[in-house]
RNA sequence: GGGCCCGUAGCGCAGUCUGGCUAGCGCACCGGCCUUUUAAGCCGGGUGUCGAGGGUUCGAAUCCCUCCGGGCCCGCCA
């Protein structure tokens, strides 16, 4: 059916139904609709329903062609999962903005010249924390780490979160506040804050309830003789210097020293709401994400705003607020060790999934992360996702649609041109558990239809998740989900079955020994044998799981029984009944 | 005091921006199947006042207003 309408791409009516039932429906229900009320109807064109990457790369295209999006992180403690949203949101506008034909950097900052407020997990532990304790206040940079291995205390929680940023696709390049500011390159602004310090207290005091006193400065000097920077109060300036006392703040006490500080040596940093615009003006931020906290009328970038066009005469990035992800129903928190990282991600989950578990929904919606049995649902809706992108199970075009794009932003880089060959996580779980070794899962996988014909992409994707399958069942998993093949026949397991049990075991060793099962028959077989042999089923189950693992229960036996080597089981069913 | 998010099936959620096809997905559940299923079974089934009320509209889960319930954030400091 042709319709004149329909020439121009865009403006295809949103379904054929609503115009043939429509228009009859409502002309019977008494509406007297002009024709032109009818034609807007019809001329609806299909919603075109974007991913909200790609509204933020359009509307950011709309502004110019080249953008620089800033993305960064307080180096309080682990970083975490959380986290990740800044960086993974931020590198994804970067790819939606080259797939548009724009150009765009990403970055992820090191906030690592803020003061330590609060000794984060682990290092709030034990011994550990006494010895802690007299770094608050002071830069984290300055801080050393716990460890010898690690540089100071930025290096030990930020390089692993770093290393693993490639592992996950994501390309940015890494700055450190406390370098720049030892560069000098931020003492221009410096000097500009402090020369608008009236201005900037104007735009503050606005959000404030208890106002800033007169005379304050934007700048926090890092006192010389005892190393802290939360405790000093900035007096004046002139020159390159802010002049300061070590006056101690509500959470560590001051030194009393007084002094200056030199602003382009990296004495001090601006404070924390100026500092945001000035970076901004530095690095030409156009585009930024960050967590809903700064988000609020009245924070941070709310003022950062302001400071922005007022002091710096730069305007403040795109933003892009997100919420915040829990652990297990707790608010995911570097300084209190409720955390998920991103190397521990990579041991029970593949590096796609996270990408996934961001970019499956809108940004502001809160997240909820679970590394148990959560874990299985997460893994089974990306590889549907995945199926629906190649088209091997059946959506709606505007399901498809939405998937197919969240499918592409979960790639670490190009999207994959040939369906892939996927390993239930489910039974990976199992099989990881049994499997002797790499040759034998991969006939295990074949023989179930789960791998064919593997080219040696598809075999690697196999054992990277088993591979994960494995740490989440030793790391993750619920008890009644792991298992372990005895070594020998338990002698407690023996005693506690039954005559006709035993029985049905030697049969079993018989009928094995004679002829070759498929996983289905073999189940299927156990259901007669143990009619044959006067036992209920589940007794039978239940003797087969005593012998083999020494509990009663275990995975799904017929196909537990055929992963397992054969002589192996007929000789431990042989020997229950000697 | 201000702001944000959430409220849709038993549970977890998508759909809301941009109103329109029979309100969808996963898990759970129910029924059936191979005489029999414990952990890749297979097939079938939606079990719903879309938090409440009002408004706009030919049409509302979707837009507007009010209210209720839950959570969070800001108002010190990131």
């Amino acid at each position: 059916m042709s319709l004149p309408w329909r020439s121009s791409s865009l403006a295809r009516p949103r379904t054929l139904s609503v115009l043939e039932g429509g228009i009859p429906f409502m002309r019977l229900a008494g509406f007297n609709l002009t024709p032109a009320k009818i034609l807007r109807v019809q001329y609806k064109p299909t919603s075109v329903r974007m991913h909200w990457i790609d509204r933020a790369a359009k509307a950011l295209l709309k502004r110019g062609k080249k953008h620089v999006i800033a993305s960064g992180i307080s180096v309080s403690g682990h970083i975490h999962i959380g986290h990740c949203n800044d960086v993974f949101i931020a590198d994804g506008v970067r790819r939606a903005l080259k797939e548009l034909g724009g150009e765009g950097q990403a970055f992820w900052y090191a906030d690592d010249f803020d003061p330590m407020r609060r000794i984060p997990w682990p290092l709030n532990e034990g011994e550990l924390a006494e010895r802690y304790k007299r770094y608050l206040g002071m830069p984290y940079i300055n801080i050393p780490s716990p460890d010898s291995k690690y540089e100071n205390f930025v290096d030990y929680f930020a390089r692993p979160f770093i290393e693993s940023l490639d592992d996950f696709g994501i390309e940015v390049k890494i700055y450190s506040g406390a370098k720049i500011y030892q560069s000098g390159k931020m003492a221009e602004l410096t000097k500009t804050a402090l020369k608008h310090a009236n201005k900037i207290r104007a735009i503050l005091n606005r959000y404030r309830s208890k106002p800033l006193p007169e005379g304050w400065l934007p700048y926090d000097a890092l006192c010389e003789r005892c190393g802290r920077l939360a405790t000093t109060r900035s007096l004046s300036w002139h020159d390159n210097y802010v002049s300061y006392r070590c006056e101690g703040s509500d959470y560590v006490a001051g030194c009393g020293h007084e002094g200056e500080a030199d602003f382009t040596k990296g004495q001090g940093k601006l404070t924390w709401r100026v500092e945001w615009p000035a970076r901004w003006k530095l690095l030409g931020v156009t585009c930024e994400p960050f967590g809903k906290d700064h988000a609020v009328v009245g924070g941070s970038y709310d003022t950062g705003k302001l400071i922005a066009k007022q002091v710096f005469k730069c305007n403040a990035p795109y933003p892009v607020p997100y919420e915040w992800v829990s652990l297990k129903g707790r608010r995911m928190s570097s300084s209190e060790g409720v955390v998920f990282t991103l190397p521990q991600w990579l041991e029970t989950a593949e590096p796609e999934l996270l990408r996934y578990f961001i970019f499956r929904s809108k940004p502001m919606k809160a997240k909820e992360f679970d590394p148990g049995l959560a874990l299985l649902d997460l893994y089974d809706e990306y590889d549907l996702v995945e199926q629906v992108h190649f088209g091997m199970v059946e959506a709606s075009a505007r399901r498809k649609k939405q998937f197919k794009r969240i499918y592409q932003l979960s790639q670490l880089r190009e999207t994959p041109r040939r369906p892939v060959q996927r390993v239930p996580f489910r039974f990976a779980t199992v099989l990881t558990q049994v499997m002797r070794d790499e040759k034998h899962a991969i006939s295990v996988l074949i023989s179930r239809g789960m791998l064919t014909d593997p080219s040696e992409s598809d075999i690697k994707l196999a054992f990277r998740r088993l591979s994960c399958a494995r740490n989440w069942v030793s790391k993750h998993a619920p008890e009644r989900l792991r298992f372990k093949v005895a070594e020998t026949l338990l002698t407690e397991a023996v005693q506690r079955l039954t005559k006709k049990q035993k029985q049905g075991l030697t049969q079993l060793a018989a009928d094995l020994s004679s002829r070759d099962f498929t996983p289905i028959e073999l189940h299927n077989h156990i259901y007669e044998l143990a009619q044959r042999v006067g036992l209920k089923a589940p007794e039978l189950f239940k003797a087969i799981y005593l012998a083999l693992l020494g509990r009663e229960s275990g995975p799904r036996a017929g196909n537990f029984i055929s992963v397992l080597d054969k002589g192996f089981v007929i000789s431990r069913f042989k020997e229950v009944a000697p």
